[in-house]
RNA sequence: GGUCCCGUAGCCAAGUGGUUAGGCAACGGAUUGCAAAUCCGUCUACCCCAGUUCGAUUCUGGGCGGGACCUCCA
């Protein structure tokens, strides 16, 4: 099967053709550890996840890469002279701006285990590659394509012609544009700083080439140091946000391009901003949310999971609250089809004779094509959904099941957002008490004291389980 | 101001020059003691105006509306 991405570089969709055969190496802008993440962030990062999912099920070996930046990017206040975000953070909370780094890096990961992310292979810390930032820098200087200014070190952006082509940026326009700070040690306000002096930075290093001043590095040279590391001068695939888009990813090119004199990325891959109740997310209009704030609403992840992945990465996805209800009661439909087959398997339904072999093709083909087409997930949930009811509607012999739950297992292995296969019966599970009350219920409907049953069930329910009546007697379920 | 994206039934959201996407919700029916789950059915839409075409939601132009980026941001 062909895949076909958008390169934002070429903006339009190109065929995926790894630069080694069956292998495909991936680098992605990781969070900036100042903060708790935000759903935005893992729009992002659950899109680079899914996109690894799928090309794992086409049977390429991906290595990925995601930075974790802990050395801050520069705010626009620090052009004047403020400081980064880390350091920010740093004064508000009386920590060290390394103290609030490996904090906020934790709750990172926790919250790539909540939504079941599948972890990258590599998760390097900015703050480990200062040595090699500096070689990339030294090799830059020497090259005449970076100088240096009072210990600063700048790329001229002049010596690479190339610059603007991801962005699309005019360069005549962005010299004038207002919200450039005037910086008089730039040849040309394009220039980008790849090394920083400033006495009063926490985070500093003596520079790690010959001659040059104490300091920390610039806002992009880390992902071409950890990038080029990991992977090598060239990769596959390179992904972020959309606001990646410029400065940063325009710049990791300029630099990293300049310093190998080779195609840095094959296809560059850019996630759309998500928007909170039709609106661009922000804290000044209320309607910011972290990952924590969700999940402490009672969602899980998987239900926050499927909220963010199931539209199309390009599409401004409008996330709301109705949204992770509808992502539970979608996500229940496919569960509740799973544990069907699960029971026909194992025995404790009776099996019935159709063999679902259209449906399981049939299902398996549409979720590939739509997959395959630059991630089309809403319509590859078309595929999953329409297997459900297909499921649902026939009666599935033994094999008919095993092969059902072969397909929903896949569906699983590349969304990730339906959960497990669930259990044949979970009545086992529920807490003693509400057994109890289960045997008390099905002897009320044995004597039928409709009203007793329906007390009960309804005090069952009340303790978040629901209860399955079928042929076989009843069972619980948790709700 | 420059660049770009979008406008699909109650809500979310695919897609197509002419054949019911899908999910959620709602309503009717089957099933059930009543429910839940499931099945069947109903609600069947493409912002407006021109143009191209045998035919446009789909292409072109204009308008209106929403959103994004333009050195904080995923």
């Amino acid at each position: 099967m062909v895949i076909r991405l958008y390169n934002s570089l070429s903006r339009s969709l190109e065929e995926l053709r790894p630069l080694r055969p069956g292998k495909v190496t991936m680098y992605h802008c990781g969070p900036t550890v100042y903060s708790s993440p935000h759903i935005g962030n893992f729009r992002s990062f659950l899109f680079a996840d899914v996109l690894r999912r799928f090309l794992e099920d086409q049977g390429l070996v991906v290595t990925q890469v995601m930075n974790v930046t802990d050395v801050g990017h520069l705010t626009l206040d620090d052009i004047e002279g403020g400081e980064d975000k880390l350091e920010a953070a740093s004064k508000q909370t009386g920590k060290t701006a390394w103290e609030i780094a490996r904090q906020y890096e934790a709750e990172f990961h926790d919250c790539q285990r909540q939504l079941h992310v599948r972890l990258p292979h590599h998760m390097p810390r900015a703050t480990d590659f200062i040595h090699q930032m500096g070689e990339i820098i030294d090799d830059l200087l020497q090259k005449g394509v970076a100088y240096e200014r009072n210990g600063n070190v700048y790329f001229e952006v002049a010596k690479f012609p190339a610059y603007g082509q991801l962005s699309g940026k005019v360069l005549d326009e962005l010299e004038a544009g207002a919200r450039v700070a005037v910086n008089e040690e730039k040849k040309d306000p394009r220039d980008f700083a790849l090394w920083k002096v400033d006495s009063k930075h926490q985070m500093q290093w003596d520079a790690p080439w010959a001659g040059g001043a104490r300091g920390f590095p610039g806002w992009h040279i880390e992902c071409s140091a950890m990038a080029t590391h990991y992977l090598g001068d060239q990769i596959d695939i390179h992904t972020g946000g959309e606001d990646n888009i410029f400065p940063h990813h325009e710049c990791e090119i300029a630099q990293t391009e300049a310093h190998t004199g080779r195609r840095f990325v094959s296809i560059w891959m850019h996630a759309r901003h998500l928007l909170v109740d039709g609106t661009k997310m922000s804290k000044s209009l209320g309607n910011f949310f972290t990952v924590a704030d969700v999940l402490r609403q009672g969602y899980s992840g998987l239900e926050l999971r499927y909220a963010l992945v199931r539209v199309q990465y390009r599409q401004s996805l409008n996330f709301t609250l109705k949204g992770l209800d509808e992502a539970r009661s979608a996500i229940a439909r496919v569960q509740q089809a799973r544990q069907r087959l699960v029971r026909v398997r194992d025995g404790l339904d009776l099996p019935g004779v159709d063999d679902l072999d259209a449906a399981v093709q049939q299902a398996n083909a549409a979720f590939t094509a739509a997959m395959s087409e630059d991630l089309n997930v809403s319509e590859a949930l078309a595929a999953v959904f329409e297997f459900v009811n297909q499921c649902n509607r026939g009666a599935p012999s033994i094999a008919a099941a095993k092969a059902g739950l072969v397909v929903f297992a896949r569906f699983e292995d590349v969304l990730g957002c339906f959960g497990s296969e669930p259990k044949a019966d979970t009545t086992a599970d529920a807490p003693p008490e509400l057994l109890a009350l289960l045997a008390q219920r099905t002897a009320a409907k044995k004597a039928k004291d409709w009203a007793a049953a329906d007390a009960l069930r309804d005090r069952i329910a009340a303790a978040g389980w629901r209860i399955v009546d079928a042929p076989g007697g009843a069972r619980l379920e948790k709700a």
